[in-house]
DNA sequence: CATGAATGAGTTTTCATTCAT
DNA sequence: GATGAATGAAAACTCATTCAT
């Protein structure tokens, strides 16, 4: 008695496309330029739709750029997800999570998050539709690291939440855009300095000989 | 025989005076709001006056904001100075930097500078006027880093560039903001531990079991 | 075999429309006030469409008002080359310049050249714009004139310059104006009086007993 | 009973002196800019004084720069009204007329005349109040006009309206105004050239032999 | 569905004029 | 009287959003 679930219409396929090549734009646009000055003339333009169209894909300039956002957020969530199940220690788990951020940074595609969050308006969107999600990211660290404090791999003196938020500043570092963007360091080389300096940081000072 | 030092006039005072509230107006609205948002109507409502006046003070929305943004450049400048010039060790003297400000984050006064960072449009002009500031602060950072070097303080196979921007990473880091404004921990506690893990990473490691 | 000659597509002869009524509004407040007493605003509520509209069609108020005063000129250029290029003696030709102007001023629609000449600034951009223009036209009524002194129709002991001004003082005249407005004379007796003034004046004396 | 006549005190005597001090400088700016252009706070500037002590002179900008057309219309008034009653031949006192104009060109002082005539603003105001001196100067040329014609200097078959409205656009020629600024030409020369085009073309035909 | 012309609220900026000192 | 800080109305221009075709 329910629909029958034919995969997608033509139509519908034709549509996710469509959509697809706006947000693609529209992130084209946002490596140029700021939120405010991306404007939904130069995103339609760059489509080669007319900026109406753009009318019927997202209800408005907030929602066409928050998708985007979201779509990214979404893949970095799915790695962390990842990384969360997987049996790897915590110090490698993070080294995991610095990995896939900053070799990110290699492909212009996820460059833009730090665009976006520059715009107020939309950080206060992100923040009360994806409370969840942040929260869920940010417990999901904060569980590692506890797995690791009682792994006896970090140090259990150091605060949980200044270890998260010290990680946290490392992996959304604005300062490493620029050095990655200058082609002065590598991102694997980032990684594995930082690392090295992050988790000498904090691991366990009883383990630090052997290390 | 000299001009009496007649500090300041009357009208100069008031002037001075009308300044500063209008940039503490524009601080405030900017500390709820972005560049972009900030309109000199709003700013001109909360000080009382109309609009016009705003343009007695500042010649445009530009200059407004980044008089205030040069204010507490000068003073993180002018500390930063002082703390180039200290005989301390390394380490000691980026972990006042360190002190400097996240105790400043404590002060609503100096908050904004996270606000303003975010329009593309200032932070070109910034670039453009601060150039040489800008480049003076991070030689003189790079310094204190390779004279921790030279003095065995630091490791001296870390990159310096990665160790410079990991600090800068850490000092003006987005997330920590969130929480000391939370309340979560004191900027002293934040100091402390954010010092542990950058200089323990970045000790020299023949020196780190005596550490 | 060759694309169909569809002359305009619907829209864009809307849009011809359009811009033409903006034109007309623009003119009609330019009868009454100044370049710098014209406003956006009012042009919008005369042709009765929003303020933003025009912007469509016009890029700056400067470009809107050079339009209409670039329209009027084309076609004077258009009179002045054909008569240039006519074979008739020097005094036919100018008469049938001052002919044109003349009658032109009977319709509305070409008087105000007067009142954006007045716009220092608007006159700045005519010059840059249509320096060549000008000069051409300048030189054009110079040849006219050494045409005639070559001739024997004028007098060849004035100075070419100044009775090219003299001639232009009596084209561009602002009296003038007055006198056809307030329909104290016709334009046609207006051509043949001044004419008959000027030509006096400047033919070559030796003429004079046969005239 | 009545007031003594001290000529003038010396506050009204000081007075008077700034006044023209502040016409002076507005002249100034003037001859560089619009009357849209010229702003309170220049003159102001250039006077040395502030700007509220304009209004302490001038009511508003509109009679400021008012008293300034009005006093270089007063002058040529004056030499208007003593050439009316000169009792040169009509040809020659027009001459003298041309004579007086063209030189004032020379001097700066006078040139403003064409700024002024630009703004619509004031031009209906000009008329309003000088409805009369307008209506005077017109008649008299007009009075000229008609000797010279009753004297046989002048050919009565051409229209008097014309003569009088040929002879004020060479008065008032733009296009002399840039011949004598470019110095192509002197004004005595200008006077000449002119005279002779426009009186030759005048003159009664049948003295024409003589002349 | 797609279009893109039209809208109009919103923003910055200017400047004549006023008025408390 | 003189000052010049303050005012606020007015203007140009932008752009997300709507909607008739």
């Amino acid at each position: 008695m329910h629909e029958p679930v034919r995969p997608l219409s033509l139509k519908e396929r034709q549509r996710q496309q469509r959509r697809a090549l706006i947000l693609q734009a529209t992130e084209e646009v946002l490596l140029e330029k700021d939120y405010y000055e991306l404007s939904m003339e130069e995103v339609a333009a760059r489509v080669g739709i007319a900026k109406g169209t753009l009318y019927l894909h997202f209800s408005r300039k907030e929602e066409l750029v928050l998708a985007l956002l979201e779509e990214q957020l979404k893949i970095i969530i799915k790695s962390v997800q990842e990384i969360l199940v997987a049996s790897e220690p915590a110090r490698v788990r993070l080294e995991m999570l610095l990995a896939i951020v900053f070799l990110s940074l290699k492909d212009r595609r996820k460059r833009l998050i730090y665009a976006l969050f520059g715009a107020v308006e939309l950080r206060t969107i992100l923040k009360e539709r994806h409370h969840t999600l942040f929260k869920q990211f940010s417990s999901a660290l904060t569980k590692i690291i506890d797995d690791g404090k009682a792994a006896g791999e970090f140090d259990a003196s150091l605060s949980t939440p200044i270890m998260l938020h010290t990680f946290l500043s490392l992996l959304g570092s604005y300062p490493f855009k620029h050095l990655l963007l200058n082609e002065t360091v590598t991102p694997e080389e980032l990684v594995q300095h930082v690392s090295t300096i992050y988790f000498r940081g904090v691991v366990n000072p009883l383990l630090r000989p052997i290390q």
